[in-house]
DNA sequence: GATAACCTACCTACTGATAGGTAGAATCCA
DNA sequence: TGGATTCTACCTATCAGTAGGTAGGTTATC
C-alpha cells in the first residue's frame, strides 16, 4: 500500500531470491530502503510475515504475467513458449533465480507456512503446464501431460539455478528448447 | 582422518543440505558432533575452509558413485539410467536435495571458492552427460548431446529441490524417465 | 485528537572467530 | 632409557558483530 511497505517488499525479494530465507536480515533491508528496522518491523511483525508475504506477492505476479489459466486460443507450442518466457524474463530482468525455486532448497528450515505457500506455487505451476499441454487433444496423443509437466517445471528450476549461478541465460535459453521439445514429442 | 573431523564434515553436509550457507553454525555442528564450537575452529578454521571441504567431499563421492568416466561397455540408455540412480540415492539415504544445487541457489551469497567448486561440479556433470549420450554413436544420431546433458542434468536438480520440499521421491523417479527419454530421442 | 509511520534505544540470543590453557601422546636427543 | 620438547585435540572464556524482536516516544496526516 504504502510506497516504504512496497519498497520494503521489493528489497526483500531481491534479497530472498539471492540468498535464501537465512540470506536477508530486517536491518539490511532497512538500511536499502532508507530507514530503520524497527520500522519494518511496523509494517511486516516478524520475518516469517514478511516472507510470507514476498511469496505470495510472487505468486501472484507470476501468474499475472503467465495468465491465470493457459489462454484457449493458443497452441500447445505457443503456450509452453510462453511459459518459458516468464521464466526467462523473471531471469533477465534481476539476474536471480525463482524466488520459489530457492526457498524450495530450504524447505526443512523455513516456517511451515511459507513452505505451504512454496508447495502451492509448485502445485499451480504444473496444473497450468498440464492444462497447457492437455490443450485441444481430446485424443491420447499427449499422454503423460503432468509427468511432462513436471519434467519442464523442474527442468526451468534447474535452469534458472545455474543461470544464477554462472550468470549465464544461455542456460535458461537451451534447457527450454529442449525442455518444450520433450512435452510436446512423443 | 581423526573421527572427530569426519563426523565434523558428515554434520556439515547434512546441515548445508538441509539449509544451505547461512543454515548451519559452527556451535550446532559442535553440538551434534559432541564437542565445543572452539574445537570446529581447530579442524577447520573459517566457515569458508570448511564448506570448501564438504564441497570437494560431496563432489568427490558423487563421482565415485557415478564412476569417473561412463563405462565404456554401457548403452546411453544404461548410463542415463545409473546417473538418475546416484541422484535418486541421494535423495533416498537423506531425504535432502543435492549439495551443490542447494548452494548454487545461494550463489551470490557464497565465499568466491565455493562458488568455483559447486560451478566445477556443475560443468563436471555435464561433461559426464555428454559422453554418456554421444557414447556409441559416430554417426549424428544423437546431436545436441551437450543441450540434452544440460536438460537432464537441470531437471534432476530441479525434481531434487522439489522431492525435499514435498518429500516425494516420485518427483525425482517420473522426471528421471521423462529427462532420460527426451535426452535420447529426436 | 486519532491513527499511522517512523524514530531511538534497547533486549536476548546467536554468529564466526580468537586467545590462552591443559592433558596426553609422539618425538627427539643425550 | 629417560627427560625435555613438541604436537594434537580439545577446553573455557571472550570478542565484536549481527540476528529477530520490543517498548515507548516523536512526528505527520487526516
Amino acid at each position: 500500500m504504502t510506497d516504504t511497505r512496497s519498497k520494503i517488499l521489493s528489497v526483500a525479494e531481491r534479497m530472498a531470491r539471492s540468498g535464501g530465507y537465512n540470506g536477508f536480515s530486517f536491518r539490511e533491508i532497512a538500511t536499502s530502503v532508507g530507514i530503520k528496522s524497527a520500522s519494518v518491523h511496523h509494517h511486516f511483525p516478524t520475518k516469517e510475515n514478511l516472507t510470507l508475504e514476498v511469496a505470495r506477492l510472487y505468486e501472484e505476479s507470476f501468474f499475472a504475467a503467465l495468465g491465470e489459466f493457459a489462454p484457449p486460443g493458443g497452441t500447445p507450442e505457443s503456450q509452453l513458449r510462453h511459459y518459458c518466457d516468464v521464466f526467462k524474463n523473471a531471469f533477465e530482468s534481476s539476474g536471480r533465480a525463482c524466488l520459489c525455486g530457492v526457498l524450495s532448497n530450504e524447505a526443512e528450515q523455513l516456517p511451515q507456512s511459507v513452505r505451504e505457500v512454496i508447495a502451492g506455487f509448485v502445485s499451480a505451476n504444473i496444473s497450468w503446464l498440464e492444462q497447457a499441454i492437455k490443450q485441444g487433444s481430446a485424443d491420447s496423443g499427449y499422454d503423460n501431460a503432468r509427468e511432462k509437466a513436471e519434467l519442464v517445471y523442474c527442468a526451468l528450476e534447474g535452469a534458472m539455478g545455474v543461470a544464477a549461478l554462472k550468470q549465464d541465460i544461455g542456460w535458461i535459453t537451451r534447457v527450454s528448447k529442449h525442455a518444450r521439445h520433450a512435452a510436446l514429442m512423443d
